[in-house]
RNA sequence: GGUCCUGUAGAGCAGUUUGGAGUGCUCGCCACCCUGUCAAGGUGGAGGUCGCGGGUUCAAGUCCCGUCAGGACCGCCA
């Protein structure tokens, strides 16, 4: 090695041995004829302080420097106290530039924000900051742990194809032409969903994977066109073995990384109560403002716009305070939203309710409903009425809205849960029906017989865990038994050839003893970013694209060459005595 | 596909409302001074296509139109 010891662990016990650093120059203190060195290596950094006559005075900012020298405890009054290595410096007697360093494009020490473009273009400069190799830290300690707990239980770990096959549902592909088939295309996986079944039918049980997904939709602060899953799959196992699985791994990572204890079992909610109550499907438990049901309570108004499927409202503490212009900022807020305005009611401090809304509603409508929403004198309440789903929507991004300007949210708090008992389909705007989860999620027990009778409501074997408003895992118990497989493709409309030439390959699979299994998956990126306190996936990502998909630091993507084009069969057409490809979703 | 925010020196910003000479702040950079700092300090200096294109005007960083890039959100993401 280059160096005999690392430049953090120094300590007074070192007082008196000659070492030798090898690093960065992360500042320099120059005082003419004494120059002090804050020498950076991952573990840490030292003072290193040189004499006139060591021609310190040229090194530079993020120079790659060997320092040899003597360490020693610092002159008294001299110490910091703030720096694990304050006690000490190293007295050099050598110094060896081993490279230098142009001027920065930004500054690698100090807390000044970057601009994401800057930073992404020189992410290699980036990640000598302090902030995002602790993250990309924390999540090799979680990659570590997670690892540990699936092999404790005897999983294998099994590595799907990434050159696969396009699938007709879901998110679009990404598509990869084939040179020795000209005009026939991979599709990179958007999760291995149907391979990890696949396993299950071949007898292995337990199987587990860091997989790489792809998913060719726009992105945002937590969507990234590849991202990472831990995904799971267990044979003969029912939900709650899938819930308490996901549990200790979570528990372990979060107790290891951050040292909180997950208060297992976590709490279990089912999809229609967090609808009713939180307007969401993965609620922020964080704090409280939850939606109240109106309809009854308006099921006799006069009001025009309240004589609606679905009446709620969600109450804003101190909203009634707020300006007219803040009150019309809700309006242009609820509008970018796509609904039509929030209608309010504002609670005065004497009680009495004023705001546009108001004077539509009668005296008895008026005097209940302080009670009804649980308002309370100074706050204001909001209302959306309309059809149901969509009202909820609405009332529940109004509560997270609150939750943030009312600054009611403790980010110190983990509030983790299970949402469970989603519906197995929902309708899809045409008059048929789509599924929630995917295709092969069974539907709870009870249903098992008579989903097909009540597509809207029967209820999916389908686990979500939500860790503070986010969904970082989601699972299911599969359909094993092709017959009821078959009654799901019917409710889908899905055809029988259909069926066979979109999942054919996974049905005929079926037919040689599928065992019953069912799984999860956790984003693993939003998994760490939560232990690294992050706001955005890109901060535990290496090298994480923009949200147009660009590489700053790379430049792709890149326009090919007619001859890559030529030679990638882009254009051709593929000859006729293959099996039909999967149609493309556009 | 849509809405909103941002774009001014290497970095982070102010200046845009009410048009008047690239006017300014913090950091960094370069040179010099400086023997106990740890966000060292001091003196001096360099550094600008105000994202790009067009328009209005005697005059545009500032107003208008378009466009590009980054960010947030809606749609989308089983």
């Amino acid at each position: 090695m280059i160096r005999t010891h690392e430049a953090g662990t120094l300590r007074k016990e070192h007082a008196g041995q000659k070492v030798t650093l090898a690093g960065w120059v992360a500042r320099r203190r120059d005082h003419g004829g004494v120059v002090f060195i804050d020498l950076r290596d991952a573990s840490g950094s030292a003072q290193v302080v040189f004499r006139e006559e060591d021609h310190a005075h040229d090194l530079r900012a993020e120079y790659c420097v060997k320092v040899t020298g003597e360490v020693r405890q610092r002159p008294a009054g001299n110490e910091n106290p703030d720096l694990p290595t304050g006690e000490i410096e190293v007295v050099a007697s050598e110094v060896e530039v081993l490279s230098e360093s142009a001027p920065l494009p930004f500054p690698i020490e100090g807390s000044s924000g970057v601009s994401e473009e800057a930073r992404l273009k020189y992410r290699y400069l980036d990640i000598r900051r302090q902030r995002i190799a602790d993250a990309l830290r924390i999540r090799s300690q979680a990659t570590y742990l997670a690892n540990e707990v699936m092999r404790e239980r005897g999983f294998v770990y099994v590595e799907t194809p990434n050159l696969t096959r396009s699938t007709p549902e879901g998110a679009r592909d990404f598509l990869v032409p084939v040179r020795l088939q000209p005009g026939n295309w991979y599709a990179l996986p958007q999760s291995p969903q149907l391979f990890k079944q696949l396993l299950m039918v071949s007898g292995l049980e337990r199987y587990y994977q860091l997989a790489r997904c792809f998913r060719d939709e726009d992105l945002r602060a937590d969507r990234q066109p590849e991202f990472t899953q831990i995904d799971i799959e267990m044979s003969f196992v029912d939900q709650d073995d899938v819930i308490e699985l996901g549990e200790a791994l979570i528990g372990r990572i979060w107790k290891e990384t951050l040292g909180y204890e997950l208060p297992t079992p976590l709490p279990r909610m089912t999809y229609a109560e967090a609808m009713a109550r939180y307007g969401s499907d993965k609620p922020d438990l964080r704090f409280g403002v939850e939606l109240t049901d109106l309809t009854d309570y308006f099921s006799g108004t006069s009001f025009r716009v309240f004589q609606a499927p679905y009446v709620g409202a969600v109450v804003m503490p101190g909203g009634a305070s707020q300006t007219r212009r803040e009150l019309d900022a809700w309006q242009e807020w609820a509008k970018s939203r796509g609904a039509r305005g929030l209608a309010y009611v504002l609670v005065q401090e004497d009680g009495t309710l004023g705001g546009p809304v108001a004077k539509n509603l009668s005296e008895t409508e008026l005097a209940g409903l302080a009670e009804a929403t649980g308002a309370k004198p100074g706050d204001a309440v909001f209302f959306a009425a309309g059809a149901r789903a969509a009202s909820r929507d609405l009332l529940g991004a109004a509560r997270l809205e609150i939750g943030r300007r009312c600054d009611l949210i403790d980010e110190s708090q983990w509030s983790f849960l299970w949402i469970v008992d989603a519906p197995m389909f929902e309708e899809d705007g045409e008059g048929g029906w789509t599924p929630v989860h995917h295709p092969f999620t069974s539907p709870k027990p009870e249903w098992a017989d008579t989903f097909q009778d009540n597509p809207g409501e029967a209820l999916a074997y389908a686990y979500d865990m939500v860790c503070n408003g986010m969904e970082i895992g989601g699972g299911s118990i599969r359909i094993h038994r092709a017959e009821m497989q078959q009654r799901v493709f019917d409710v889908l409309g899905i055809s029988k050839e259909e069926a066979e030439s979109k999942f054919g390959w996974l049905l005929e699979a079926f037919k040689y003893g599928p065992p019953p299994h069912g799984g999860i998956a956790y984003g693993w990126d939003r998994v760490c970013m939560l232990l690294a306190g992050g706001e955005s996936i890109r901060d535990v990502i290496a090298f994480p694209k923009t949200a147009s998909g660009f590489d700053p630091l790379s430049g792709a993507p890149t326009p090919i060459s007619p001859e890559q084009r030529k030679e990638a069969g882009v254009d051709a057409t593929p000859k006729g005595d293959r099996p039909e490809p999967a149609a493309q979703q556009s």
